[in-house]
DNA sequence: ATAAATGCAAAGGGTTTGCAAAGGC
DNA sequence: GCCTTTGCAAACCCTTTGCATTTAT
């Protein structure tokens, strides 16, 4: 697993950040990066005290803010009353956000997505096999600059418009 | 307004299903169905109070499964700590379930789309238009049709490469 | 008349915060 | 040693529940 490095990631990340790597932080990313699938809070506590170390509630939470901040970590939320986190490392692009303005397109990975597809289809008796979740919009950038050209910045701020329409 | 018949229909569903129809419940769904956007429970009891009638923050919530039973009323989870809940009417289709095999097209809607799009819109600073989840995939007929197959793991199709395995 | 809904307040569950003590850099 | 983190518990927020009272049918 290539959870080793990615705690080494954090270590990295904390102290360009001037954060202290305390041995709780390491061993809440430990778990957290090192989990097969999403985990909670709770199990992270209980991960915890099952290989000796241990972490206040309120530890884990200041953490894994720490870890979402530092983006080695993606929170997941599935409505069930508390939150999922998950690491970030899996995934390629499943989201594109296309800007109407600009042409811009900012691809994306968000975990929920494939979730919400999978349990979409799911419920329409169908098997996914690859999905794209696109959004039409405004991107930040375009809607900051109403009337002036998008050319204060001497290259455009995305790629190209896209190739194919959607639908 | 559409709205006054949804009201109707509610009171209608309250009969058929043999429950009182209280001037709460009423009013609660008059603010809900009404409303241009999604609205919270706190803002429910503010618009009540806003109208003259009130109803206890129980009465709210209770309301709400009622109207979310009936099928008149969505919930909405946008990750902010508390649900909104929205009228299901407005709801074209934003999801499309392509079958790679027979080439057809199931669109479906589902508001969870919407309440994810826009959360990872607000995440990108990206303002959404319009959005569309597009799922490839096989549907149940095309799945059938290898009989050999029963479904599970037997043997995907080798078409393209999966972006990525779904959950 | 009767079964259900309301309101109030208290409980509940996940998450955050205040502050003294502990600890990394 | 300074500044941040930790741990504990109380506080918080949204939501649900218990129970006496009110109300729609």
């Amino acid at each position: 697993m290539a959870a080793r490095e990615r705690i080494a990631q954090f270590r990295d990340w904390l102290r360009d950040n001037g954060l202290p790597a305390t041995p709780q932080r390491l061993a809440i990313a430990d778990v957290v990066l090192g989990a097969t699938h999403t985990i909670s809070a709770e199990e992270i506590t209980g991960a915890l005290t099952a290989r000796g170390s241990t972490a206040g509630v309120a530890t884990v939470y200041r953490t894994l803010d720490v870890l979402v901040s530092s983006g080695l970590v993606v929170e997941r939320n599935f409505a069930e009353g508390f939150r999922r986190f998950e690491s970030a490392d899996r995934g390629m692009p499943n989201t594109q956000l296309l800007c109407t303005t600009c042409g811009g397109v900012e691809a994306i990975t968000d975990p929920d997505v494939e979730s919400l597809a999978h349990r979409i289809a799911l419920t329409s008796d169908f098997e996914a096999d690859r999905l794209r979740l696109i959004v039409h919009g405004s991107c930040a950038s375009c809607r900051q600059l109403p009337s002036i050209n998008t050319e204060a910045f001497a290259e455009p701020h995305q790629s190209p418009p896209p190739l194919r329409s959607p639908i």
